[in-house]
DNA sequence: TTTACTTCACGTTAAATTGACGCAAACAAT
DNA sequence: ATTGTTTGCGTCAATTTAACGTGAAGTAAA
C-alpha cells in the first residue's frame, strides 16, 4: 500500500445556488465567466476547497469575495460526481443552497466574471458545467423545504405583512394557496409574531407588520400543495 | 494562477451506512479495522474514491469486496467536511447509506478487516473517526424517508404481510402504530398488491402474503409518528 | 362627505382524514 | 369441541382541511 498522500485525488469544489426574493419573483444569482472553460457562459459561483477550509469557510469565501455577502442562511444539498462534469479533468463538487433578501445586498462582479445578475428562476440562461441539474435539484429542495420548515423569512425583510408571506408561498410552490387558510395556518403554528406595528403608505386598509419567531421549530406546521414532485 | 492540477486536493472517501432488518431488528453493519488509525476499532465500511470512479461505483466496489453484496438500495447521505475527522489528513468523507435484507447476503470480512458484523442501532459500539455522526443522520434519514417514501420492502423479502410491514415500521420509528390504521393506510395508498398467497406454517390465522407496488410513487402516504426529531 | 373599490382580518361549514377501538373469522394446540 | 392468538374488516367521534362569506379599514374619486 502506498503512503496515505501519494493517491491522486480529484479536486473538490463548491457551487452555490444563491436564491433571492423581491418583486415577487424568485431569482437565482449567477455569474457570467470570464475564463474558459465556458468563457462568456452563465454559471453558478463556486470555488475550489482549500486545503485548511470547511465547506462553509470556501461558501463564505465565495459569497464575500465573489459577491459581497455574508451571514446568510445556507445549507448543503448534494454532491455531484459525474465523471466528466467539468473539462478541465476530474472533479466533484458539493452543492450548497442559500436564502437571501437581495434588498441587503448589492451584488457586485468580482475580478473573475464579466458580470453578475439575478435571473428569474422561470428564466434561466443555458447554464455550464452541470449546473442547470444543481440548480433544479436546489430549487425541489427548497419547494419541499418550505412546506414544513420556516424558512420564508430569510427571504423577507425583518419586518412583514403575511400577505407578503403568503404570496412568497405562492411564487415559491407555484401554485395558488387560499389566503384566508394559509392565514390560520402560519398564526395557529405561531410562525410568526404579531409586532403591533402597521405597513404605512398602502393604498388600501394598512396590514399588521410581523416578525419571525425564532423559538419555532421544524415540523410545526405543514403547507400542503396539490401535487408537489 | 496556478495550472489546473497542482492545486493540493483533499482525499475523498466513501462511508457506507449499511441497514439491514432481521428478527424484529435494525441493525447496521459495522467492520473491525486490522490498520491504524483506529484498529481494532469499530467503523463504517468505507474506501477511497479512485479517480475515473463515480460514487456508486465506489459504493459498490466498498460492498463487493468487503462485503459480497451487489444490487442494493442505495443513496447518498451527506457529506463530511471537518478538517480533523481523519488523522492521517483532510479527507472529505461522502456518506451513502444501504437498504439490504441480510437473509440474501452473507457477509464475510475482507482482507482489511479484522471482523465484521451487524449491530443493532440501539446497542452500538463506540465508532472511529466521525462516524458516530454518520451514522446518526444515517438513522435520521431513513426515519424521515419511510414515513413518505415507501422503501420498507428494500429491507424485507419480495413477498411480506401487512403485519410484518407494520413491525418493521414500528422498529425504525421506535413508536407503536395501530395496527388496524397502518393496514388500512397502507392499502388505501396500493403501498402493496395482494398475490393471493398466504403464509403456511403460522401458529395462528395465515395472513395474506402481498409484493410491493411499483407503480407507487413518493408521498401517496404518510404514516404519522407523535414526535419526530 | 359620500361613493366606489380594494385589501385585510376574522368567521363559518361541509368534507375528509385521523385516532381509538370492536369484533368475528381463521388457525393451531389442547 | 374448547381455548388462545392473529388477522382482516368495520365503526365512530374528534380533528383537520378546503372552500367560501363578510364587514372593517383604508385610498381615491365623485
Amino acid at each position: 500500500m502506498k503512503p496515505f498522500h501519494e493517491y491522486k485525488n480529484p479536486s473538490l469544489a463548491i457551487d452555490l445556488v444563491v436564491f433571492g426574493y423581491h418583486d415577487n419573483t424568485l431569482s437565482v444569482l449567477l455569474l457570467n465567466r470570464k475564463e474558459e472553460p465556458f468563457k462568456d457562459c452563465w454559471t453558478l459561483p463556486g470555488g475550489f476547497l482549500q486545503m485548511e477550509e470547511t465547506f462553509l469557510d470556501t461558501c463564505y469565501r465565495i459569497l464575500q469575495t465573489k459577491l459581497g455577502m455574508k451571514e446568510v442562511f445556507l445549507e448543503q444539498l448534494y454532491s455531484f460526481d459525474a465523471v466528466d462534469r467539468d473539462p478541465r479533468g476530474r472533479v466533484i463538487a458539493v452543492g450548497y443552497y442559500a436564502l437571501i433578501n437581495p434588498a441587503k445586498f448589492s451584488v457586485v462582479a468580482g475580478s473573475m466574471a464579466n458580470d453578475v445578475k439575478w435571473f428569474n428562476v422561470r428564466k434561466m440562461p443555458v447554464l455550464g458545467f452541470d449546473h442547470k441539474h444543481i440548480f433544479k435539484q436546489a430549487l425541489q429542495r427548497l419547494r419541499s423545504k418550505i412546506q414544513y420548515d420556516p424558512v420564508g423569512f430569510e427571504l423577507l425583510d425583518e419586518l412583514f405583512t403575511i400577505t407578503e408571506l403568503h404570496e412568497l408561498y405562492e411564487c415559491i410552490l407555484q401554485t395558488t394557496i387560499d389566503r384566508r387558510n394559509f392565514r390560520r395556518k402560519i398564526l395557529d403554528a405561531a410562525y410568526v409574531i404579531n409586532t403591533g406595528l402597521k405597513r404605512e403608505g398602502l393604498k388600501n386598509r394598512h396590514p399588521e407588520l410581523y416578525k419571525f419567531n425564532k423559538q419555532l421549530k421544524k415540523n410545526s406546521f405543514q403547507i400542503n400543495v396539490p401535487n408537489e414532485t
